[in-house]
Formats: structure tokens, C-alpha cells, sequence
DNA sequence: CCAACGTATGAACAGTTGTTCATATGTACA
DNA sequence: TGTACATATGAACAACTGTTCATACGTTGG
């Protein structure tokens, strides 16, 4: 239950990436299904530059992976522990609601 | 499953306030057990400035809450919903370490 | 009252971050 | 090859963040 010092700095690395509400949405974005970078700019109505900008870092995390297919680059989560980890936060969240 | 917009907000600034190693570090310490600021301080090696600083944002955001007792402040979890979510994050990251 | 202690606050500074814009890379098809 | 499209990258800039230092606040005991 307690963790040692490295392992804080690296979740805390990894709640730093998430921390980001536009990078949180693009993450949730592609959690279930695969999604290509200009299908999330649109869902989310932000530029395409901005959307690889973010992505690059959920990579770099290792929250995301990407699968190139033609012209279009798709990303959906790294691999089931990190849908896991994120599907208890968003539960978490849907609890809040309910307490008010 | 999906959050709303706001949700995402609010998630995202929760995991902004968590996601920074000695905040992170800060909150742990006092996630079980009621701990007073000098003695954070003491255990992380931080100036007790610094953790007061960091323990108002961690207030700010509803993840700690505080008691006086004399000269001293005594901070802990905020409630046991907090303490869920982390505990949660806390056993990913023994998975991650068991899978490598 | 005063002094000592624990905690909190505010200013200031360097370092980091999110965003935009311009441009480059990669792919497909005529 | 050349054009069009999807994505990536880099520079630049404002806004934000973590930390330090000095100082203030609140409490206890003389």
C-alpha cells in the first residue's frame, strides 16, 4: 500500500499526463474503441495539431498506442491495465455525482 | 462509462493537484493515518513551507482535510471515497512492477 | 504582556506547459 | 511525378507552476 519514492515520482508522472482536461478527453476519447486523430479533433472540437501534439505525450507515457492504416493514424489505449486504471477513475467520478 | 464535458473538467483537475511528486508524496503520507504538517515535512525531507503550500491545494481540491489540535494541524484523507481512488491507483502500480 | 513554536501566506523567480501557426513528413491516387 | 489529404513537428509566446525566502498568524506557556 505504500509506495516507494520512485514509484510516486513515476504515478505522478502519469496523473500529470492525464491532469490535462483536453488530454483527459482525448484518452477517454480512444479508451474503448480505436480512434483516428482528426475523428478526435472533431469530437472534441479541437485542432489536429493540438489533438498529435497531446498524443505524443500519451504515448510517451505509455497511455496510448498508435496503428497506422493508410493515411490515418489510429490510437486507442496502451492495454487493458490502463483502461482498468482509468475505468476506476471515471467510476469514481459517476460516485461523486451520486453523494452530491 | 463516457463523462461529460464538465466531468472530464473536474477529473482532470483532480488528477492535476495529484499529479506532482511531492503532492503525491504528501497526500500518501497522510492517506491512512492523520499526520501533522512538520511531520510530512520531516518524512519527505521538504520545508514545512512547502508542504503548507501544497496541503492548500490538496485542501483546495477536496482531497485532504484539516484539524487543529494546538499548535499543530493535523491533515488527513479527505473522506473514504479519496482514500478508494488512490488505493486504487496505488495497487496499478504494484501490478505494473509485478508485470514489468 | 512576551517569547517560542507550528503553520500559513505573499512576493518573486526560474522553469514548465498548452496553444497557435507555419512547415514538414508520410500516404494514396491520378 | 504531382496534388491532396492526414498527421507530425518545431518555434514562439503567454500563462501557469513549484520552490524559496521573508513575514504574518495562531497557540501555548512563562
Amino acid at each position: 500500500m505504500r509506495l516507494s519514492p520512485d514509484q510516486t515520482i513515476e504515478l505522478a508522472e502519469m496523473l500529470h499526463i492525464m491532469g490535462e482536461a483536453n488530454r483527459l478527453g482525448i484518452l477517454l476519447c480512444c479508451l474503448e474503441t480505436e480512434r483516428a486523430v482528426s475523428d478526435i479533433a472533431a469530437e472534441l472540437s479541437l485542432t489536429p495539431s493540438l489533438v498529435s501534439h497531446h498524443l505524443r505525450l500519451l504515448r510517451g507515457a505509455r497511455l496510448v498506442r498508435a496503428r497506422r492504416q493508410g493515411k490515418q493514424v489510429f490510437y486507442s489505449a496502451a492495454d487493458a491495465h490502463v483502461r482498468s486504471v482509468i475505468a476506476d477513475l471515471v467510476a469514481h467520478v459517476g460516485e461523486d455525482e451520486a453523494e452530491g
